[in-house]
DNA sequence: GGCTGCGCACGCA
DNA sequence: TGCGTGCGCAGCC
């Protein structure tokens, strides 16, 4: 912006012929200004019939941005004819042409000016006005030496908002208007939102050109607006550049009100919107372009919550706060531009955070990560499997431990593999595997156990949601309400055993998390994995599908059972033997445990299936009791039922809605309420006697020994056989 | 009178 | 040499 150039001449031409013309023009300005009701005919004709344009009435934002517009364009127009777009040829040009108040405009200009989306020069001794982003296009060259002849700038740095406003002109330090400005823009940096800060940003110790070059992209402006084209979305310089001189275009811009000022005019609209940071907001609102970025990197911050997010979070956070942070700070502007550009790109999600640990693979294309993504999921799996070994030998009972972090990260490091890509260090652990998390490929248990997912589940609704637990919980939140009550209640039980069965619905998965036997339990849209969606095939038990509406269907036995007819189909799909098996032997695991945790899991139920990530594919239990319908239909026997039903679910990660369903499915409504009352989720239902079923219940007797006989007795058997 | 367009000079890179 | 800036002049309304 500061050209250079300016500055010196500022120092050197501050010869007194130089003033004396500056300030005659000036002088004739301020008179014409001043003294000019009306613009010239032309102008009128030119003029827009601006309904605002009665500056003073129109709604300070409205208004704001109006005039940024007004004021970009007058600056453009003044440079495409080669005349200096001081203070008072911009107050006459706007007060011409859109009739507004100088005093008003020079208000506006000034906020501008804080806001970087207008740049003041000190420029052969005479102060001018440059649309940031043109400026930092020219910038390139020049940019150094305007910042140095600053020196004294800060101390103008007041002036420069009075300058701003009174300076025009000429008075004022010629010299420092830069450095007014730039103090400006630190303090406005501060206040200002809009990172774009601009280009100019004098900082000393930055070369002007640096922070030209940078400028463009970054300072688009301070408000998000691109300096290059002035526009707020564009990318910073891109080819917007439309020089000063092509005042042709600019020309056409004006009267366009188009152009690239004119962009300045639709830019600046955006640039107004975008400024809107000036509300103080602050950066989110300014930086939008960037920003935007940064909004998914709060976002990500927010989701922070969860370890892995916090890390990538954080250091997205950082850039987006970053910036936030650093218009604060007096480097902001060095730091601003670069960060600015850096971050748009970062847009990335979250995940990214792997550029905090620095790790190029990591953050970056994740080649690499991808690679250490890869292995995280095998260790993953490795460590369910290991897990359910453990946990089938009796050593660990419901073989689940958690898989945490830190187990996957000893794992991870005492393999060869991953020592080759560098150090495997929490952050880039928890990076990438929140990036595995987010694609799908791993689950986190609300726990935050890392488990794997149902393989068809993968990526896709992952992304989608916010790998974080926050995300996860208000999933939940969200499920429970739809399920309908208590189950939030023990949360956390469910997520320790959740992530146990999944754990163990990996390893029955086949043990390979490949397999689909994974599928089986977990869908990882485990959140949504009431949903029941119907798993095409067996494996993919993903669900994710789960929407709202098929959780609470599921939640609701009754609801579930209409919607059974809605995917019979899926019962049919259902599990192959294997898969069967696989859950059966996650439910004997888990049986036990459910005896402690059952009552939790009625409770939790819904959350239990989505975090848990259980196999929800085959037939979630708000699936399979739909799909159960069509087996009931056919003929409902236990057996096919069962084992659709089994395959579809491993019982043991059925809610007290599953099993309502389930058994609503099954041609047992009333009966099926009961086991709502009883809260009576799949845990417990596998735990359940024949007295508990006939007698527990307050059912009917035929319909209990039904029940007993054909469903639950044959659903445990399976499991436990299994187990055997 | 005011605005615009442009030649030209200046200075920097 | 190229580019940005802006003074000053001439022309137009």
């Amino acid at each position: 912006m500061w050209p250079t150039q300016a500055h010196i001449e500022v120092s050197v031409l501050h010869s007194p012929l130089c003033r004396a013309r500056s300030l005659l023009a000036l002088g004739r300005c301020r008179r014409a200004s001043y003294s000019v009701t009306s613009g010239t005919t032309r102008e009128k004709r030119r003029t827009r019939p601006n309904p605002n344009s009665t500056a003073g009435k129109t709604t300070t934002k409205m208004s704001e941005s109006k005039y940024r517009d007004w004021i970009l364009e007058t600056i453009d127009s003044l440079r495409s004819r080669k005349a200096r777009p001081d203070l008072e040829r911009i107050c006459r040009m706007v007060r011409r042409r859109h009739g507004s108040d100088p005093d008003r405009t020079r208000e506006e200009l000034e906020k501008l000016i804080q806001e970087q989306t207008v740049l003041k020069v000190s420029y052969k001794g005479s102060i001018s006005y440059r649309n940031a982003a043109k400026v930092q296009r020219k910038s390139r060259k020049k940019s150094d030496l305007t910042p140095g002849s600053g020196g004294g700038s800060e101390v103008e740095g007041e002036q420069a908002k009075h300058s701003s406003l009174n300076n025009g002109d000429s008075a004022h330090s010629f010299t420092d208007l830069e450095e007014v400005e730039s103090r400006d823009r630190e303090e406005d940096s501060v206040s200002e939102p809009s990172e774009c800060p601009d280009p100019r940003p004098e900082t000393p110790g930055i070369t002007s050109e640096k922070k030209l070059k940078l400028f463009p992209l970054n300072s688009g402006n301070g408000p998000g607006y691109c300096p290059g084209c002035g526009e707020t979305g564009c990318a910073a310089g891109r080819g917007c550049s439309g020089k000063a001189s092509a005042s042709k275009d600019k020309r056409l811009g004006e009267r366009g009100g188009g152009g690239q000022e004119g962009g300045g005019s639709s830019p600046l609209a955006g640039n107004h919107e975008t400024k809107p940071g000036q509300d103080g907001s602050g950066a989110p609102s300014k930086a939008k372009g960037v920003w935007g970025g940064a909004g998914g990197v709060q976002t990500a911050g927010q989701e922070g919550s969860s370890s892995c997010v916090g890390v990538a979070a954080e250091t997205e956070n950082n850039i987006g706060q970053g910036s936030a942070s650093s218009s604060s700070s007096s480097n902001s502007h060095l730091l601003r531009p670069k960060q600015l550009q850096p971050a748009s790109p970062p847009v990335k999600p979250k995940l990214r955070a792997g550029r905090g640990e620095g790790n190029p693979w990591v953050g970056g294309s994740g080649q690499t990560s991808s690679d250490l993504g890869e292995r995280l999921i095998a260790s993953v799996r490795r460590l369910a499997e290991q897990n359910r070994a453990s946990a089938l030998r009796g050593e660990t009972r419901g073989g689940h431990k958690p898989l945490g972090l830190k187990e996957i990260l000893g794992y991870l490091t005492s393999q060869d593999g991953l020592s080759s890509e560098g150090k495997l260090t929490r952050n880039r652990v928890k990076v990438v595997l929140e990036r595995e998390v987010a694609r799908g490929r791993l689950r986190r248990t609300r726990c935050g156990n890392i488990t794997l997912p149902v393989r068809g589940v993968e990526a896709a609704p992952a992304p989608a949601k916010p790998p974080g637990p926050a995300n996860r919980l208000l999933k939940s939140s969200l499920q429970d309400k739809h399920i309908g009550n208590k189950e939030v209640k023990e949360e956390e039980p469910m997520e320790t055993e959740s992530g146990e069965e999944e754990e163990d619905e990996e390893e029955k998965g086949t043990g390979d998390a490949e397999d689909g036997g994974q599928s089986d339990t977990q869908t990882s849209g485990g959140e949504e994995g009431s949903k029941g969606v119907t798993c095409p095939s067996p494996v993919p038990m993903e669900t994710e599908p789960r929407n709202g509406d098929d959780i609470t269907g599921g939640s609701e036995g009754q609801a579930g059972v209409k919607q059974e007819d809605k995917q019979p189909e899926h019962t049919t799909n259902t599990v192959s033997p294997d898969q069967i098996h696989t859950v059966t032997q996650n439910v004997v695991q888990s049986e036990r445990e459910s005896h402690t945790s059952s009552v939790h899991n009625h409770n939790s139920g819904s959350a239990c299936k989505t975090e848990v990530g259980v196999s929800s594919c085959l037939l979630t239990p708000t699936a399979s009791p739909r799909d159960s319908g069509l087996a009931e239909d056919r003929g409902m026997n236990g057996g096919l039922f069962v084992k659709s039903e089994l395959g579809s679910l491993n019982p043991v990660n059925w809610t007290v809605s599953d099993v309502v369903s389930y058994f609503t499915s099954a041609g047992f409504p009333e009966q099926a309420l009961a086991f709502r009352t009883q809260e009576i989720d799949g845990k417990s239902l596998l735990l359940m006697q024949r007295n508990d079923v006939l007698t527990g219940l307050s059912i009917r007797l035929g319909p209990a020994l039904k029940i007993y006989e054909r469903h639950v007795k044959v659903l445990q058997r399976t499991h436990f056989e299994e187990d055997d």
